[in-house]
DNA sequence: GCTTTCAAAATTGTATACAATTATTTTTAT
DNA sequence: ATAAAAATAATTGTATACAATTTTGAAAGC
């Protein structure tokens, strides 16, 4: 039996994904510059083989691009691409929260939903300040149960997929609070949003949730759009920003 | 120089896609069940590695699901999975003509667009019936030009991603005339609501083009759900359908 | 001095051999 | 005869060697 939680015996593959995700996030290779496999699997400690496999699905994610000439290269995000990104992450969030009034969700998904709901709340009234890490993983739990509330497994792959992209995460701007103007503000903003959001799932008001669930999208757009805008130097703190190229 | 169109100088990993992926839509293997990397690649002539290659990028697709013991294996769609596709895509293509109407689309995409559309109009009104190859092509290009007018580079891919799923085509359900019902004037019908977008996009009105969009994919949505329920029989001859599994 | 041409080096794409796992069959015990 | 256990066969995962391209650099020509 395995492990139900993390520590699974990783294959060589797996090991190169998560190796070359992160030295992409942390801006490792030069943009626009073929990245050499035989370095990089040296560097990794695998074989040519998996590492390919590794990038394959990197591209397939978007975070590679294939060269035509052979190879592949890290892909370049504009802040358009990111704000787009963004957008349709929160068009197709939207669609799963109708999905899941007009469908009629789980009873025992939304108790879950609900229970999610109860730790956010918890993280954001702690005693000695905001329980930031709480708050982030619970965050991204909500998220991935409105995904799964549209009892769509389609749906839950989209949406796994978006939140892979760079910065379209429902989390991708919560990494340091020193980056967002009255953030603990904020936090309850959003908080309240998917109050609202799940309220109007369990009423069946399907357009209502659509249109909730991309306003509350919309908040990572401004923060975004704040960020690149107002404090280009803090943006640095944001991994994945490292890809972020002029137009 | 390249070949502008098609016959371009494909790898053995591009054979083996498209050889892998035909053979999976014709119904070749029986679902569920591994499907063996030797006898495939022999059968398709090519080594191990460029068929694994091939693989990935089909369980990226999505019509191959890889298996916690090793493999993969063909995924199984219900109607369910389908009708989900096609209204998801419907979404994703409605907010392209949203971004394109809000963000004002090119001009000389806007004018192509317009040519494509007085194709269809030909398709339509050939003396001897109708063009049906021609309709379907030029059908397939104003799907393509709808996301590219968006202006939106993660848009443009997210929705060809769309159309490689199968039966989320826009062209799903016209390889057969005969599959539905009035089918003269449903593919008039749908020639109309073209129209009617690209004004939407013209005049920028952004909601109206999104909501006349949806629309579109709403008729999509009707033929697969007339074609499954009422011509079973018939429906064998739609490419893809073999994948379609019971609940 | 700059471009073009050709050769050398480096890198990717493909095939294949081997190791690690998984599936199947045979054997053995109850 | 059935079920468990062990051995065997088959299949996937990984590494590596080789072939085909592409890139780089040097020499030659203008």
């Amino acid at each position: 039996m395995e492990a139900a939680l993390g520590s699974k015996h990783l294959n060589q593959t797996e090991k190169a994904l998560i190796g070359l995700r992160s030295m992409i996030m942390a801006g490792r290779f030069k943009t626009g510059q073929r990245l050499p496999e035989i370095a990089v699997s040296e560097q990794l400690g695998i074989s040519r083989t998996p590492l390919r496999q590794a990038m394959d699905r990197l591209v397939a994610e978007g975070l590679l691009d294939r060269i035509s000439t052979g190879g592949c290269r890290v892909a370049r995000f504009t802040k358009e691409d990111i704000a787009d990104a963004i957008q349709i992450r929160g068009v197709i969030e939207g669609t799963a929260a109708r999905m899941a009034a007009e469908r009629g969700a789980d009873p025992d998904l939304l108790a879950h939903a609900k229970s999610i709901l109860s730790q956010i709340d918890t993280a954001l009234s702690e005693s000695g300040g905001i329980d930031f890490d709480a708050y982030v993983s619970a965050n991204r739990a909500f998220h991935d149960i409105i995904a799964h509330l549209s009892g769509s497994a389609l749906m839950i792959r989209e949406l796994e997929r978006m939140a892979q992209l760079p910065l379209a995460s429902p989390s991708a701007f919560l990494s340091d609070q020193e980056l967002i103007p009255d953030f603990q503000e904020s936090l309850k903003h959003a908080q309240r949003q998917h109050r609202t959001i799940l309220e109007a799932i369990e009423n069946r008001e399907g357009s209502r949730a659509e249109a909730l669930a991309r306003e509350h999208a919309r908040l990572a757009l401004m923060n975004f759009n704040y960020l690149t805008e107002q404090k280009p130097a803090l943006a640095k703190n944001v991994p994945g920003l490292a890809l972020l190229t002029e137009k």
